[in-house]
DNA sequence: CTAGCCGTTTGATCTGCCTCAAAGACCTGA
DNA sequence: TCAGGTCTTTGAGGCAGATCAAACGGCTAG
């Protein structure tokens, strides 16, 4: 292995990019130390299975880099992606005995694995910890609850834009090396149209009609089947909104 | 006012029957002396709100009797239902400046208030307390994200069938008398059909229509229009898996 | 008992999205 | 450079649920 393997360092934590935005940050150096302890890195191929719905909840752990979703399925398999996590957010479902979804990898990425049981313990020994991992989940809590209006109520287009929108928040929050906070008109989607589709509750046809028609109003301008520029932000966020 | 008036006790904590299953579960007597004190409690009317979305955020509650809704609307009115808070729900954004949705009450309902800002020294002094929230902050997350499932992928017949079987076992836990823990078949809707659709994410025809269908094969019968009793629970536990 | 109101049911029609089908674009490896 | 795979786009048609409209039924006040 290479001395430079991210996976693979003595303590890893201290030269971690989210150190300072995932429940770990108001930790001290000492409480940091023994995270680092019983935590361990993984890396993640694109479409790698972190967590199995239904499996026992073995394992919690937070987003270093990449990009992955949530998701859960009916029985003769529609899919319905819960969400997106970015760098710093956290997965898993401490307190419970099964997971009550599954994680794969939309991009390679690397997660920072803590047993559950290990995990849960030095939550209940460190306050500021389950602090952290509370504001998280009430956050993350407020952001599925807008997505149901999504779901609920919008329709197609609606939909497309509101998504737009939010991987394009998403996606500077979560490589936040510009200083200057800007939300980008210019990002790159992760994931393919059905996966597009499995967020929004649509098909993949309606998914590429729907991008067909923004390109045609000059809404948004693509290049390749990834890479979106955003050329009317207005026209997006009043149909978001 | 009168001696038993639920809103006018001294300690009013001591008697309050979702004592043992609220986040103030775990707490001794003193914490609840204390917690007593900063709280008050509210009788809500039917139809009464008790937080508007996008309002400051500045206070949140235990529900102890009734039924309420969180909700959420599109500029143009649509609206959409967020979840129901049942007795020993939590309700509010405690470490958020706004209030995310709006709540009201879908019967006559006994809240106990806490201000935002008293609760949230109380919770930082008091570890068990935020501990609880945390759990129940977690269950309700994984409540949510499995309506994602219902309104992105379900048709309306699954829809209704979920929705049924979920207010039929919310029913029995919330009006816990019953030692034997039984799920109960016969139960009353809290809401009226026009509710149902924004819970649902359909029409109040849509949600009308499948109600008849229901009936005519035998699912379900119903006497006036909000006593409902599940004949055929299988069928139902079918097309909501 | 009756009038009037509101919530609900039923009917008729419309439409946005789904389904099915095929062509097109991009990607990879030989 | 080309072959073959996968993902995406486009087209045609159908259908579940929305919309519009009217009738129904239960409740309350006079």
């Amino acid at each position: 292995m290479q001395a430079d393997d991210p996976t693979n360092e003595i303590n890893f934590c201290q030269a971690c990019s989210v150190r300072n935005r995932a429940i770990c940050a108001d930790l001290d150096d000492q409480e940091i130390a023994l995270l680092n302890k019983i935590g361990r890195r993984r890396r993640l191929a694109l479409g790698e299975t972190l967590l199995w719905e239904g499996d026992e909840a073995v394992f919690v752990a937070n987003v270093v880099s990449g990009v992955l979703k949530l998701y859960t399925q009916t029985i003769d398999g529609r899919e319905q992606i819960l969400g997106l996590a970015y760098p710093s957010d956290f997965l898993g479902r401490p307190f419970g005995e099964v997971s009550p979804y599954s994680v794969e990898a939309l991009s390679e990425s690397i997660v920072c694995v803590f047993q559950r049981s290990d995990f849960e313990r030095f939550a209940e020994e460190h306050g500021r910890l389950e602090h952290k991992l509370l504001e998280r989940t009430l956050g993350e809590l407020d952001r599925t609850r807008r997505w149901m209006l999504l779901l609920g109520r919008m329709n197609a287009e609606e939909r497309l834009a509101t998504l737009l929108l939010e991987i394009a928040s998403r996606t500077v929050l979560a490589t936040c090396e510009n200083t200057s906070w800007k939300v980008p008109d210019e990002f790159e989607l992760p994931m393919s149209r059905q996966q597009i589709a499995d967020i929004l509750g649509l098909t993949i046809e309606t998914v590429s009609r729907q991008f067909t028609k923004f390109r045609e109003e000059g809404v948004i301008e693509m290049r390749g089947r990834r890479d979106v520029t955003i050329r009317k932000r207005d026209a997006l966020e009043m149909l978001a909104a």
